[in-house]
DNA sequence: AGCACGCCGACT
DNA sequence: GTCGGCGTGCTC
């Protein structure tokens, strides 16, 4: 008698045995898909291994085999075991997170050729490029991939989004003069383009976070560029960050891992910090600007008025910039007009009805709107709440400054940037929020960050982390003047600049970090509950808190709080979670694998985010 | 995650 | 009397 021993892409621990039938008895091996009957239902099974004897009665048989060949390897099979032991997840889930959907959905091959084995027993160096120039860390990554593929060996290159996997391909390909294969979810002919890469030719895959699990049998080398961008972690189950996939997929298979980035991960810099990975810092090229730090709480007051929006100093540098033809670029993470609207009379916020969120005024479209949901709604006249006062709006967004600048500088071509204009060509001041730092290849004479202050004030241990990460993709813009106005002047992330040492702010940070216990010494993990009602949600997350307080016996696993997400309210969903913290992960996702089973809340989605971001 | 089984309310 | 609500338990 044989026995298969299979997962299945459901939130179930397994593996579940099922017989093989004589029939395919000689055919099926460890990585093939089946169909098995499971429950009620015919679904698609992974083979993680066969077996001369089960311990399990009443065995049903596999209805099917689908792969003539293993779809996945023994490393894939390992890495994505990894992955559900390490994330909480059912191995199958991990599983089908690796692959693409047509083949969770059964869809065969049309089979692939994977014989040959090239093992590499190399020790496996991981190498961290901290990057100050932006583009320099290229010139590494060509040298590395081209020594890979002389070695016979492949290569990946992971990229945050698909125009720069495109961008780095077309790189690839003329200054090495071959052929690049390009991997991501979701692209025309997936399913085709993963069963290509398993043949055992050395080839280079340029791929976004997905391509990390791309089943490459024979690889030397993977590249995971701008590494510090928050893309890599998984928003849906299993919340896999491929930066860890990445580090676990070397050990297994022993290639080189080059991590790179303008602003390195503190996770990152602590790995070269401990020497697990090698250091190397490549200096800023262009000149380094002029950093002032404005103290905002010692701003001149306008004559009677509130706090000007514009500092004297930001205002005047400004001025001599467009007298000199030069450009500005004004800086303020918030869009919109007003970022809050009250009512004057009962001091009433207007909220997205979905979402615990204010509501922002877009001045253009006359509409009152949430960043978080799609909601849009006309701005009322009176309040809705008392039906008697009118609506006051406040909190400048870009809009907002926009229009003040126009006041100031008449004179000037004023445009505000976000994802539909990305080109300041025909500006002399443009503002602009987050999304234009990735643009490469601008250049301004002068920029001016504002309201940064807001970003720096969150409830979120990774909020200075955000801020330095911004500042540095900001300062790389400009060679001539760098203006902040804050009202922390004092703060690591400002003094950075003023310093000019790329690793001050890291060894800052990771003092703190360390005082308080946060990531990169310790882990957190989340667990995630939602409901449409508030208080079952609120119930459920209190008593589950409760329930793991009390079973949990462990020294190492710490159950820290129970709060309301933020936002608490989002698409008409309430979320409450259960933070944790602990130093080794794999032990806490067993403990909370092991509490959840026989934790039912009915109505309640439960899932567990480790390593949060 | 589904799907079935089972025990309580409001309808033809 | 029965249709159907969802709480509970299981899937080799």
């Amino acid at each position: 008698m044989l026995y298969a021993k299979i997962v299945v892409g459901l939130a179930v621990s397994g593996p579940f045995d099922y017989i093989v039938p004589e029939a395919i008895k000689e055919k099926i091996k460890v990585g093939v898909r089946v169909w098995v009957s499971f429950g009620t239902r015919r679904i698609v099974g992974y083979v993680v291994g066969l077996a001369k004897k089960s311990g399990v009665k009443n065995l049903k048989p596999v209805l099917e085999l689908i792969d003539e060949q293993p779809l996945l390897t023994e490393k894939l099979l390992l890495l994505t075991k990894w992955i559900a032991d390490y994330y909480c997840c059912s191995w199958g889930e991990a599983i089908e997170t690796a692959i693409p959907e047509d083949l969770r959905k059964g869809k065969k091959t049309g089979d692939a050729s994977g014989v040959l084995k090239v093992e590499t027993t190399e020790a496996s160096p991981y190498l961290l490029i901290h990057d100050l120039d932006g583009q320099a860390r290229w010139d590494v990554y060509i040298a590395e991939i081209k020594k890979a593929l002389d070695s016979k060996l492949s290569a990946i290159l992971l990229l945050p989004d698909v125009p720069y996997v495109f961008k780095a391909r077309d790189t690839i390909e003329k200054r090495l003069g071959i052929n690049a294969r390009i991997l991501y979810r979701k692209q025309p002919k997936e399913l085709e383009e993963w069963v290509k890469l398993k043949d055992n030719e050395p080839k280079v895959v340029v791929g976004t976070r997905s391509a990390v699990f791309a089943p490459l049998s024979n690889l030397g080398l993977m590249i995971i560029d701008d590494e510090e961008d928050s893309v890599y972690k998984q928003e849906q189950a299993p919340h896999y960050h491929a930066r860890e996939a990445g580090l676990t997929r070397s050990k297994l298979e022993g290639f080189k891992l080059i991590l790179g980035s303008s602003a390195p991960s503190l996770e990152s810099f602590y790995l070269s910090k401990k020497q697990k990975a090698k250091y190397t810092l490549i200096p800023r090229r262009k000149e380094f600007p002029e950093v002032k730090i404005i103290d905002t709480r010692r701003l001149p007051f306008q004559a009677g008025k509130k706090k000007a929006i514009l500092s004297r100093l930001l205002e005047d540098s400004i001025y001599s910039v467009l007298n000199e033809k030069g450009k500005t670029l004004l800086f303020l993470n918030r869009r919109g007009f007003a970022t809050s609207a009250t009512c004057h009379n009962c001091g009433k916020v207007l909220k997205c009805p979905r979402c615990s969120i204010n509501l922002v005024y877009h001045f253009k479209e006359d509409l009152l709107g949430c960043h978080y949901c799609n909601f849009k709604m006309q701005p009322p006249k009176i309040c809705p709440e008392c039906n008697s006062g009118y609506i006051k709006f406040s909190g400048a967004g870009t809009e907002k400054i926009e229009s003040e600048l126009a006041r100031i500088f008449p004179q000037a071509r004023i445009n505000i940037l976000d994802e539909n204009n990305l080109n300041p060509q025909n500006s002399d001041i443009a503002i602009a929020t987050s999304s234009v730092i990735r643009q490469a290849g601008l250049e301004f004479d002068l920029i001016g960050v504002l309201g940064i202050d807001n970003a720096l004030n969150r409830v979120d241990f990774r909020s200075t982390e955000k801020v330095s990460g911004l500042l540095s993709g900001l300062i790389s813009l400009t060679r001539k003047k760098f203006l902040i106005q804050t009202g922390l002047p004092a703060h690591h992330c400002f003094q950075a600049l003023l310093k000019k040492d790329a690793n001050f702010f890291y060894e800052e940070e990771l003092k703190q970090r360390r005082q308080l216990g946060f990531p990169p010494y310790k882990h957190m993990v989340l667990v995630k509950l939602r409901a449409k009602i508030e208080d079952k949600v609120k119930d459920a997350a209190e008593s589950l808190c409760a329930n793991l307080r009390e079973i949990n016996k462990s020294k190492d696993i710490e159950i820290v709080a129970v709060n309301p997400s933020n936002p608490a309210k989002l698409r008409g969903n309430y979320h409450w979670q259960v933070l944790l913290r602990c130093s080794k992960v794999i032990a806490a996702s067993a403990f909370l694998r092991n509490s959840l089973k026989n934790f039912r809340h009915s109505g309640i989605i439960v899932t567990v985010d480790v390593d949060p971001l």
